[in-house]
Parts: C-alpha cells; structure tokens; sequence
DNA sequence: CTACACCCTCGAGTGCACTCCAGGGTCAAG
DNA sequence: CTTGACCCTGGAGTGCACTCGAGGGTGTAG
C-alpha cells in the first residue's frame, strides 16, 4: 500500500504519516522510486496511536513504547504486554471519568451546585 | 481571594488564569489598586474546565457553554442543565474508551494481536 | 526608607501536532 | 509525448495553550 491510499483508509493526511514517520512512530519500506509502501499491520498502528492520543499521551510518549508494535520479529509476548499496559491505563482512565460523572452528578442534587463538596 | 492564592490552590500558573480571563473563561474583580479578586466558585469553575478538557474539549468550546457557570444570578435549573450535559458527554467518553478497552482485550487472545479483528 | 512579596500590562516566545507550499520526479493511459 | 494522478524533500506557517520577560505599581514589616 503507499501513501495515498494508507491516508485515505486512516483518514489521516498524508501529510500527517509523513510527520509520524519522521518522529518515529510509523515505518516505512521504499520502492526503487523512492515511493512509501506500507504493510496492512501501519493501520493498527495508526490505530493504536489514535487511541493513545485520545487518552492524552504526546506522540513523543507513544513513540518511546511503539517500536516493539512496529518492529517486526518481536514475539507476541511482548506486544501482549504493551496491549496489557496499555488496557491498564484504559481502565485509570475510565475509573477517573466515573469518579467526575459521580461528582457531577451528587452536584445536581444539591441547591447550590456551584459550591464545592468538599 | 487574589489571583496568587487562586493559583496555588488550583494548581494553574498566574499567567494561566490570566490567560484564561482573557480567553473569556473566568471572571475577576477589581479592586481599587487593579488587582483581581476571585470568589470561591472561581475554583469549581477551574475544575470544571479542567474537565471538559481531559474529555478532549478546546478552551474556545469551552467558553461557549461557559458564562452561565460563571455569571451570578442564574437558575440552579439551568447549572443543572449544564451539568446534565456535561454528564452525557462523560458517558459517552467512558463508553467508548470501554469498547477500545474491550478490543484490546481481544486482540490479547489471538495469537497475532497486530491483525485488524474487524 | 528599604526590602520583599505581591500585583499589573503587553508583547514575544515555546512546544506540540499538524498543514501547506515550492519545486520537482514517476508512471500508466490516450 | 503530453496529461493527470500519484509520489518525493525541505522548509515555512498555523492554531492552541500556555509561558516568560521587561518594566513598573502596591502594600506590609522592620
């Protein structure tokens, strides 16, 4: 697959892929003419750095824990671990959202809900 | 409460809440030397902006909905109109972020977790 | 009066994550 | 051999959310 078509099934921009392979978080072969092509598995990948993004992390943070995902020949151990990391954090971040949507929510019972509860 | 007092029992810089004031996110009064001067809600309302942003809201979307927060002499009914949509939107983050957790637990189980389970 | 910890404005600078542009090469179709 | 849809690099520009600095005022304590 090269480039356009890898932006157009991500929906990201080409542009975009070319700057996530330059900070190192997407690798790319080269064809004779100096094309990109990339594997099926860069979607995950980019999928993977999507859902890593929304939970608040700096492409520089993903990028320090992705080449074990993006390298080839690593045993799916290792990329078990990552995804097990990656859940635990899933599960913080999740355990934090319900904490605010309780509070909120003890808030709309109150008369003044603007005043903290301590 | 003046604005170093706010910014230590925030968390945020003083430039932070100048900054914030100035994108129409907070309010101050003046006293007769210039200074601001902050009630106490002024720290709810900083929580809660910081809030709407870790769910992936930017300042200016933020502000949009804001002034009701942040204005005195408005219905609880209203706040509590807010607050139930702030509510919605935490649901909705929580929901997705459990749908990611639960196909990265899947991938767990296959023996090539880097294959689209699609 | 001096020291020191506060506060003020305005404007420039920073880091991140893109986004765009100029100038140019590649390649299949007509 | 031209047209058009692709691709390449390098570098500049953008928008967001701060962050810092210069230059200066305020207010209490010794």
């Amino acid at each position: 697959m090269q480039i356009g078509e890898l932006a157009s099934r991500s929906g990201l921009s080409r542009d975009t892929l070319r700057y996530y392979e330059k900070q190192g978080l997407i690798r790319a072969t080269r064809r004779l003419n100096g094309y990109r092509h990339y594997p099926e598995e860069a979607l995950f990948v980019l999928a993977y750095i999507g859902t890593a993004q929304r939970l608040g992390f700096t492409l520089a943070e993903i990028s320090r824990e992705l080449p074990a995902l993006a390298d080839e020949g690593i045993p799916a151990t290792r990329i078990a671990e990552i995804l097990r990391i990656k859940i635990a954090a899933l599960d913080e971040r999740i355990t934090g959202l319900m904490a605010l949507r309780d509070d909120l929510s003890t808030r709309l019972d109150l008369a003044c809900p603007l005043v903290a509860a301590s």
